[in-house]
DNA sequence: TTTTAATTGTTATGTTATAACATAACATAT
DNA sequence: ATATGTTATGTTATAACATAACAATTAAAA
């Protein structure tokens, strides 16, 4: 197993999206490796299309591959726990679309929606 | 000018979103002042709706309230430039009231858009 | 006026991410 | 077999982003 493998396995295993340097803890289980050999990996996890990531929470989740014709990417965060789920990019395409805005072009996009899990609502 | 109001001028000001430390680097110019004064300005003025953040290029721009009854912010990012914009919030709220997700509750949301700017194209 | 709350100052530290340089490991062409 | 290309990996250092914790000051309410 190379190292992307061996970052996806952790990513895989996780309940809860994990951020780089909790990637590395494990990682380090295994292997005495560095942030950048992390790092690494999960970039070319992201360009394989295999993983997201969330900005808001710089955590990486597994593609739940719904997106496979479009490239496009949809992602919901929860602001309190964490916790993202992958959204159907088709309903937001649609918008950009539509409602073509001048300034940019949204035949690939990557969106990313910070909002409240049912969980965590109260 | 208190700490907040000096901030919102500095970014107000700026042609290119700024991200924390190059509004501190513009903050010393008047006042000596840490990395923490920045933060806690930029929190406030998020707080109080007069400025953004991008999570994806961890910069900060001018809200500019077109979102004034509903509190949800949308804008879009340039992957290669930085540029941003703000989106109307309405197109987003729409579809997330049509298509509900079970998990998630968008009645308050921050939505963010990368993409590229039509002058990045090529 | 004194006490309370909000803001600001300061130091230290934590967290996320990349630059820069070097080597290993393996495949393919000469 | 050896030179060359390519991809993955190792390593050190540092840049860039952000918050914790506590002290001092200022503003506002009692």
């Amino acid at each position: 197993m190379n190292n992307s493998q061996i970052v996806f396995k952790i990513i895989e295993k996780s309940k809860k999206p994990l951020s780089a340097y909790l990637i590395l803890d494990q990682f380090q289980k295994i292997k005495r490796v560095q942030p950048m050999a992390v790092y690494r990996a999960l970039n070319k996890l992201i360009d394989d299309g295999k993983i997201h990531k969330s900005n808001r929470n710089k955590t990486f989740i597994l593609c739940n591959h719904s997106h496979l014709k479009d490239h496009n990417t949809s992602i919901a965060i929860c602001k309190e726990c964490g916790e993202t789920e992958e959204l159907k990019s088709k309903l937001f395409s649609n918008i950009f679309k539509k409602f073509a805005l001048k300034n940019y072009d949204f035949s690939s996009f990557d969106l990313e929606v910070s909002t409240i899990c049912k969980k965590c609502i109260n």
